[in-house]
DNA sequence: ATTATTGTTCGTAATTTTGCGAACTACGAA
DNA sequence: TTCGTAGTTCGCAAAATTACGAACAATAAT
């Protein structure tokens, strides 16, 4: 009988590639910093720490929402974008874990 | 005066932004772990625990590869690879500061 | 010499990402 | 009402990513 191979990754390997992946640009790190340590939060401030067109910047805002690690709220007129505290703890353990399961001493390398 | 505005990403968003580019894809997640814990770690054993075609098992460890994660090893008549250690546990670094470093008490969230 | 095994590289296609300017929305002020 | 401010969305282009099969290289076995 042929062996049937699970066509899918893991959920947790899809969730953290998912994080990985919208901290994959210098732009979206840059941006966690400033959120993850300033006062200030707005889009415009955002938008100052960065060479890029506020479009853009838009964009970048987008993907990171998106991945659930910030999160915006209009204070006309502005907005005010913060890190979102729940899934950046879970994202933080995701990559504790993923980096704390590496027993290089027992494996072939 | 006019306010010059550095036009660059810092060297540790760069980096950081690699090495979770590298890890952004369910697929180099799978082989990370894989090699992170497994006693074998050839081509053949990584290809078969993934859904997808030898040919890009082979882009997937390229860019683990040229971003550090790994390295490879000739073993006639296989391929042998193996966490990079020095670079994983400067990711792990990297990766433990930047959550670290997020204050939100403080700041405006 | 031919064949089989193990991976890499090539060529290609489809999709996604990154980036920008322009147009647009929403609101408050003049 | 018209204007200015603050961001988002649209439309587009260029580049990168993901994926595959086919062809290739390198070695070992027949």
């Amino acid at each position: 009988m042929d062996v049937i191979k699970n066509k899918e990754y893991g959920l947790d390997q899809e969730q953290l590639a998912r994080f990985a992946k919208a901290m994959g640009h210098p732009a979206r790190i840059t941006i966690l910093n400033y959120l993850a340590s300033m006062d200030s939060c707005y889009f415009g401030e955002i938008h100052n720490e960065l060479p890029i067109a506020k479009a853009t910047v838009s964009q970048h805002l987008k993907e990171l929402k998106d991945a659930g690690l910030i999160q915006g709220e209009i204070e006309t007129p502005k907005v005010k974008y913060c890190i979102n505290r729940e899934n950046w703890e879970k994202a933080q353990s995701y990559f504790a874990t993923f980096f704390a399961d590496c027993k290089p001493k027992t494996s072939c390398c």
